[in-house]
DNA sequence: CAGTCGATTCACT
DNA sequence: GTGAATCGACTGA
């Protein structure tokens, strides 16, 4: 018998500890996506660790920037960026604050909204694929820049929030090294995901972009 | 201020 | 398995 996932919000206190620690906690917690439309849950199968300024793979390795700037911010709070011209992804700030770590949200099954998050993933072949892969992640819950900042532990009236839902089995997280992170920052083993789950994403090792005519 | 490239995805072969 | 799509941020001059 599965017993349901425990509904209550996670506080602040959970994101202010160190990545690596919270990255491994967060799976088998739920996500909720709040929108006018209503609710999109997610629970979380994949994610990645970036820890800051001593990290060659992290967006703040080299200092703050206008991009990064949330990342520097306090825990619990929601970090944006844009990438390959047409994608957004999504991270949970770490603690402690000032450190400029946090948790890519790499993949997860969509448990509530599948018909909304359908809207948004038009290219989808089964429901597995809602949420497989980071930018598939954020395209099904419509999250952009505009949501950069945006505070995950503020209560109801916050475009996210985090439950505790139902924490992974650790017999069950493997971990291996990030997806498409280039050189000496894709050495750490800091992806971790939930063993044979069909919703975690195909690991792609970084290959640099041949030059254009 | 121009050049380079990305914490990716999708269509096609 | 390979290549295109597409643009803002970052880098170095």
């Amino acid at each position: 018998m599965i017993a349901s996932p425990d509904r209550t919000p996670l506080p602040r206190a959970f994101f202010d500890r160190p990545v690596l620690e919270v990255a491994r906690d967060l799976l088998g917690r739920h996500l909720v996506r709040t929108t006018e439309d209503g609710p999109i849950e997610l629970r979380l199968t994949e994610v990645e660790a970036y820890d800051g300024p001593n990290d060659p793979g992290s967006h703040a390795y080299r200092g703050r920037t206008t991009r990064n700037g949330v990342m520097f911010g306090p825990p619990g709070h929601v970090y944006v960026y844009f990438t390959y011209g047409m994608w957004h992804c999504m991270n949970l700030v770490c603690g402690p604050e000032g450190r400029a770590s946090g948790v890519l949200l790499r993949a997860g099954e969509v448990v509530e909204g599948v018909e909304q998050a359908r809207k948004r993933r038009i290219s989808a072949r089964t429901d597995k694929e809602l949420a497989k892969g980071p930018a598939r992640l954020a395209t099904a819950l419509g999250v952009d820049r505009a949501l950069d900042g945006a505070d995950a532990c503020a209560g109801p009236d916050s475009p996210f929030t985090v439950l505790h839902g139902t924490p992974a089995d650790p017999d069950q997280v493997r971990s291996g090294p990030r997806t498409g992170v280039a050189g000496e920052g894709g050495v750490h083993p800091w992806r971790f995901w939930i063993s044979d789950d069909p919703t975690v994403s195909p690991y792609r090792a970084h290959v640099p972009r041949r030059r254009r005519a």
